[in-house]
RNA sequence: GCGCGGUUAGCUCAGUUGGUAGAGCGCGUCAUUGACGUUGACGAUGUCGGGGGUUCGAAUCCCUCACCGCGCACCA
């Protein structure tokens, strides 16, 4: 008998230990696994930001797709899991340059290579400690095939999808509304702003004859179409083109009639002025028309020269001057204090974006987002839970062309060279090389942390020419977050299928939201954060593990409580204590051939358990899996099982003794098997005790 | 505005193809020096959000309403 069964069980004390044998053993590796493997199983870890410490929601990933492994594993898969960290482009740099204010320095001003070469010093220190957590959290993926976004290789092959899609006419340099941020510098897409509800006063006034409204009195000042539906009775005597002169902010000016459809003609009073340059909807329009567009505010958010007395000043403080000066000449018709605007805010510092009109580079979506659809039709990507193929239709069937610049250092870098940039006579090509001939210039904007995330199945298996590549793409499962349902999913499939002319991934399985003990999301202003690494302290990982998978089902989301952590530290210990009574009844006795009646029967009311339970795994029912094989431990091994075995072993009856002892370490050994996905370490340590066992029961085989 | 969820025990949530309602925690009573007090046994609490329909039978399928949450959105 071991003598470490005197003491209840300590996973301080197992964890550390048992995570260097496993890394030791060269099992993470399937190249090293024992035995004839021919079938594949392989996930791509979402790899996680490396700028800061792992958060609950990193817990229940790794969770999640350490058991589809492990469990993979002990079936006699050739179970790969592909670790890898993100750059994380825009988040990172976000997060560098609070660190910078902090210190009174500021990005702007700095040499860009200073700049990236400080970024890159701290996000390595932070991969380093990303990877420390992952390895806590007993993550049993491949170190050795480990990436990270911003290696030579993952760097030179984004570049060069870049300059395929631009031959193949999916990648365009486009002057289009961007979303600006103004305080960092730089566009965003859609999915980074967000959209906020507020009150603004809604403005309207007299331009020449006409009643216009608008939220936004600071970007009137290049207003010179006067726009309304072409249908509008009220306006059929205004011909389109037709022009007249009206007084404006800043004196007469000339104003020219537009006719166009997308006027809701319900909407105030049906006519509209547009400001091409600050708005996405009259930039379409212009678009339409061929209209002149005139930037009125700078990069900064401040107006231009056209502003007159106004400019340099911020639009917040010109604002409410310049209704004041229409006021006083009589231009003020109304005010609607309480009006309800949609504001578009930076996604992390709530600036006011700023739409502008820039030269970036954008993806056609359209023929891209058709090739997913069609996969997907064609039903070779199964999602987990089902409803979420509705989400990923909606927006497949919506995309808007994607912007993939951003003006800032931290990035993979955008192969395009201009000569003579800003004239008529400019040239861009795309190319990872610099062209022939004098005079080329590169640009300095990179890439959209998703073009190169979007790649990453591909990437991590050697796409198009590595080892791994034609044995492990396409993978199984893509198990990450339902929020990232339409930002990294599509963008996954599509390169996949652009690039490996296959989906990257059979199954997409989405995890929820993992909140606080009352199911709200957590939020540092909060104070609500419940950081894994203090609850693994506590209670072990075991015990985490367990509370994030039991009873959490895909595409919901999960409140995590500390009591069910603590409750599953208990089952550990119970564990524990249920094999210190099996072995200390067993030891030194040998297995009978053939059990008795009774013997048998338990032993089939597991082996039920077993095939129930491996279905239940095969289709990702892990949250029942975990459940029923709880209930069958503690309930039913445990409080009946061995409760009525302690006659049996007391008593005289010999035969009946030896048949029962070797049910019971039967049942041990099978216990411990189903249950080493879920809790790994706990399950392992036993594993050690029991006797006749050999080699790690990361690769014991899974019980049949 | 559009879309997606949710509504089941005091709390947090399961309930796979329709077959007499479940778990954990909490609560109550009792037991136990036991492999384990990080224990065990027993127990109470539910018109499964409202209404309608399909069915021999509905928490489960269909329709509808209400409320909560989340996401998306270029109405000046």
């Amino acid at each position: 008998m071991d003598s470490k069964f005197t003491k209840p069980y300590d996973p301080s004390q197992t964890e550390g230990r048992i995570y260097e044998r496993w890394e030791e053993s060269g099992y993470f590796d399937p190249d090293n696994l024992p035995g004839e493997r021919s079938e594949p199983f392989t996930i791509v870890m979402p790899p996680p930001n490396a700028n800061g410490d792992l958060h609950a929601g990193h817990a229940l990933f790794i969770t999640l797709e350490d058991l589809f492994t492990r469990f993979r594993r002990m079936q006699g898969y050739k179970a790969l899991w592909l670790p890898g960290a993100d750059h994380a482009g825009f988040e990172t740099q976000v997060v560098y340059e609070k660190k910078l204010e902090k210190e009174g320095r500021s990005r702007f001003g700095m040499d860009p290579k200073e700049l990236y070469d400080e970024i890159l010093a701290f996000t390595l220190e932070n991969k380093k400690n990303m990877e420390k957590q992952v390895r806590e959290l007993g993550a049993s993926c491949d170190w050795s095939r480990e990436k990270f976004t911003l290696d030579p290789d993952v760097v030179a092959e984004v570049q060069r999808t870049f300059v395929k899609m631009h031959e193949d006419g999916l990648v365009y340099r486009g002057k289009r509304t961007v979303n600006w941020c103004p305080k960092h510098q730089t566009s965003l897409s859609d999915l980074e702003t967000v959209n906020v509800e507020e009150t603004t006063p809604f403005y309207t006034f007299k331009y020449g004859p006409f009643d216009i409204g608008t939220v936004r009195p600071e970007t009137k000042f290049g207003d010179k179409y006067v726009v309304m539906h072409p249908d509008d009775a009220r306006y059929k005597d205004w011909k389109h083109g037709q022009t007249l002169d009206v007084e404006w902010i800043n004196g007469p000016i000339t104003a020219t009639v537009i006719k166009d459809e997308s006027v809701d003609p319900e909407f105030g009073t049906g006519v509209m002025t547009i400001t091409p340059w600050h708005s996405q909807v009259d930039f379409e329009i212009a678009k339409r028309h061929g209209l002149d567009m005139t930037q009125i505010i700078d990069w900064r958010g401040k107006l231009l020269p056209i502003a007159q007395e106004f400019e340099s000043m911020k639009i917040a403080e010109a604002r409410s001057k310049i209704v004041e000066k229409l006021s006083v000449k009589g231009l003020l018709v109304s005010t609607d204090e309480k009006y309800q605007n949609v504001v578009k805010r930076c996604y992390k510092c709530n600036t006011m974006i700023e739409p502008q009109v820039k030269d970036q580079w954008f993806v056609s979506m359209k023929p891209l987002a058709k090739m997913a659809l069609d996969s997907v039709d064609r039903g070779e990507i199964a999602f987990i839970p089902e409803n979420q193929g509705k989400v990923f239709r909606y927006w497949m069937e919506n995309t808007l062309d994607w912007n993939i610049s951003r003006q800032i250092v931290w990035g993979i870098g955008i192969p395009a060279w201009f000569r003579n940039r800003g004239e008529a006579d400019e040239q861009i090509v795309a190319s990872v090389e610099r062209p022939g001939g004098d005079g080329w210039e590169k640009d300095t904007d990179t890439f959209d942390t998703w073009f190169s995330s979007g790649q990453w199945p591909l990437l991590m298996t050697g796409y198009p020419d590595g080892k791994d590549y034609a044995t492990y793409y396409p993978t199984d499962v893509m198990e990450t977050g339902h929020d990232l349902i339409f930002i990294w999913v599509p963008r996954m499939i599509i390169f996949g299928l652009y690039l490996g002319k296959k989906a990257p991934f059979h199954s997409v399985y989405l995890h929820g939201l993992v909140n606080d003990a009352h199911g709200k999301k957590m939020s540092k202003s909060k104070g609500n954060v419940i950081s894994p690494l203090d609850l693994t302290g506590k209670y072990g990982t075991d015990a985490l593990r367990m509370s994030l998978v039991v009873g959490n089902t895909p595409g919901t989301d999960l409140a995590l409580r500390e009591d069910k952590v603590k409750g599953y530290k208990h089952f550990a210990n119970k564990l524990w204590n249920i094999a210190r009574f099996v072995l200390e009844n067993t030891e030194g006795t040998e297995a009978v051939p053939t059990l008795v009646d009774a013997d048998a029967k338990l032993r089939e009311e597991l082996d039920a358990l077993v095939t129930d339970v491996t279905k239940d795994m095969e289709e990702y029912r892990v949250y029942l899996a975990a459940e029923k094989i709880y209930h069958y431990v503690w309930h039913r091994l445990a409080d009946e099982i061995l409760e009525e075995s302690k006659p049996v072993l007391a008593g005289e009856d010999a035969v009946a003794k030896a048949s029962r002892q070797t049910l019971l370490l039967s049942l041990l050994t099978d216990s411990v098997k189903l249950l080493h996905p879920f809790m790994p370490f706990v399950t392992e340590e036993l594993w050690g005790s029991i006797p006749g066992t050999e080699d790690l029961l990361m690769v014991a085989p899974w019980p049949r």
